[in-house]
DNA sequence: GATGAATGAGATTTCATTCAT
DNA sequence: AATGAATGAAATCTCATTCAT
């Protein structure tokens, strides 16, 4: 939790501060990611650091809490709670694809977070989080067990492990990837998330839905 | 690439030196991965490390080139190529998940390449790793759909991110995680893996492949 | 010197100030008592403290000097300064004890600071209160020599020293262990001091004094 | 605990550093003393001190034991434990003050030790030392007090802190005091001990003697 | 007079790597 | 070929003190 301090901050700086740790935190593990670095490039002194976060953990859960309730918040405003399940989880995919290619930094954060192993301090962290996405899944897909729209026959804890597979970063950087376009450059250059029509996004998210929904073999 | 001290080393010392080098890295980012532990615990001097390998980025591509070859032939050893492309899915589907629960500590090495961001010296590495591994896929899908297994309409080159966000390290996490098994024990412990019955991971591969071939949707 | 800022502070702001940070410096050595420590406890301002006084050197000589007063005026009070020298001795030594008891903390701080060595800035400072303590000795001892209460081969410097010694804090301590009480606790628990009978007191006191007065030597 | 490498160092160099950080840790209170200030004084790198020791803690506690050992081992070397004894306390207080003359630094890290107050990390180190001597002088009181040598009705424990409270660095300091050296000179000066005669000793530690044996008291 | 954010020097500690033996 | 001591850059973190508001 920052201290008040941080809270006080002019808007600005407190802006500023966000964005060079968050660009620090997308593109090292938490351990390399240097608070050095971080006051270096956003301008302020390494004390005032300590003034505003209690230590480096404390500034890095900050980020990813951030950086999770905005990709949440931005999905749900996406989506409409009461469409059926496959459009529901076509815009969530959608949502979320667009999310992280319009912030870069943050939906690195994230999807780092999701994968992380072995850094014991966070580890517990991290587990929780995991747990929480896990559920909402499995929530989904009981529902729409009950309701009749899936199969009953689906084990949707182990659905849910598949679906966070799926929408981990694979997606997103299967688009990257076809724009050639370096996950480099992807965090460093923050305008490049504008590179991608809507159509793009329309058509991968489709084609997945279509896979979950009618799987691959061809029907006679 | 090692230097040929470590080739010529006494087979049962080049093999300690890489169990004990696995369990660092299995359980630790690469930047937290220390070689001071490593040379401890394997009972060597830390100059020797330096006339084994160039660097720690050295040994750590070693490892993650012998986990990777490892892994892969323990899944041509379990395969038939001339099986229809939903068979062969499974038994490779299966023997990624054996694997890792019979080397926990080389598949998580391998897994922990697979999704490791941001550390720049090993990226390029990365990358031209999980290149090697879509166009496996991808290969394997063209065929499927030159033969008329798959729909035409499919994508392989998306499919082929969706497979590895799946195998990625899901699949064996969820078995973990059901039967309350902790990453950490798990690789602590090298006997955890016999706890799985064939059953089950006959069961979660076949769940898995029927996702795949036939999809989510209730059809009447 | 506390400026002038602290000395028309209200009466009760005040005394919070001092008790806060008498708790600090009895219970840390001068470098590590932290001023944030007492800012934070006392619940002003850390540029307030600069506002009251001139650095935190100059805090502490403050509460030093206040403590040093004070125990000085406890002992007074309880002292006839016409009785004989082993009575006024007596007298001394059981105020100083209960002083201590009494007042945990500004007993502590005189005591730390008796027995402070090597921090350079203090030095001189100390060195002075030493020396105050020595002459007062001293003085007394010469006198009860011209009126042969004491021997007269007697190296009234040395005594001095050897008073100072054990009435340091030995003594407290003394009574302290054999009440199995921490000094942690003590320095905390205010009322602690009060779990000393005056009996028990004045048994140790005479104790000591008998000591002094006739020495240890079992004669026939 | 020092590493193994500390003590496979050359006598010449691992005797540089433990003068210099005896200086060190005899002239600044343990928070207060600089590994940096050590490190570059005896003219190594920083990194090499924790090839030698564990931490701070571990150096100071290293050389504290090494202080401690060679003060007992020095006062054991002038004392004859048959002496009876008034003539063994007072071999005990001239060897405890010649060592401290002729060793100031080692004999101050000591003095300093016993009466550290408020370091949390060390306070049970220093108080199990502090108990040790108490229940040394203790246990040469009963003796002394089984043989009738002294009287009967001291009590051994009480009189252990007073003991305790003489011998502390009272005595050297008087020494140093009537020579007109200060503390500084003498830390950094090493050769300042030979200044004193073994007259000037023998004086101060028989009067001592004298007083504890007969008390002050005149008596006609 | 009060505030509390800003500062930056300095502290301890880690670790990959080098190199003389 | 093996050793392991030496290195030093870089990391995180603390804290007395300053100063603009």
């Amino acid at each position: 939790m920052p201290k008040q301090t941080f809270l006080n901050l002019a808007e600005e700086k407190r802006q500023r501060i966000i964005e060079v740790a968050l660009e620090e935190f997308a593109s090292h593990p938490y351990s390399k990611a240097s608070l050095s670095n971080i006051v270096a490039r956003a301008g302020i002194a390494k004390g005032s650091m300590y003034q505003y976060f209690h230590d480096k953990k404390d500034l890095y859960i900050y980020l990813l809490d951030l950086a999770a309730k905005e990709k949440l918040a931005y999905i749900q405003k996406g989506v409409d709670p009461y469409a059926n399940f496959f459009t529901l989880l076509e815009q969530i995919i959608l949502a979320g694809i667009r999310f992280n290619l319009e912030n870069p930094r943050l939906g690195q954060v994230v999807a780092n977070a999701m994968e992380y192993k072995g850094e014991e301090v966070l580890q517990e962290f991290f587990e929780r989080g995991k747990e929480m996405s896990l559920q909402f899944f499995e929530g989904m897909l009981q529902q729409a067990r009950d309701r009749g729209t899936i199969r009953k026959d689906l084990d949707s804890r182990l659905l849910a492990y598949v679906l966070l597979g799926i929408l981990g970063s694979g997606l997103s950087e299967y688009l990257l990837d076809t724009m050639g376009i370096s996950r480099r450059e992807f965090l460093t250059n923050t305008a490049l998330g504008e590179k991608f029509s809507e159509e793009d996004l329309g058509r991968v998210t489709s084609k997945v839905i279509h896979l979950l929904r009618n799987g691959m073999e061809a029907k006679e």
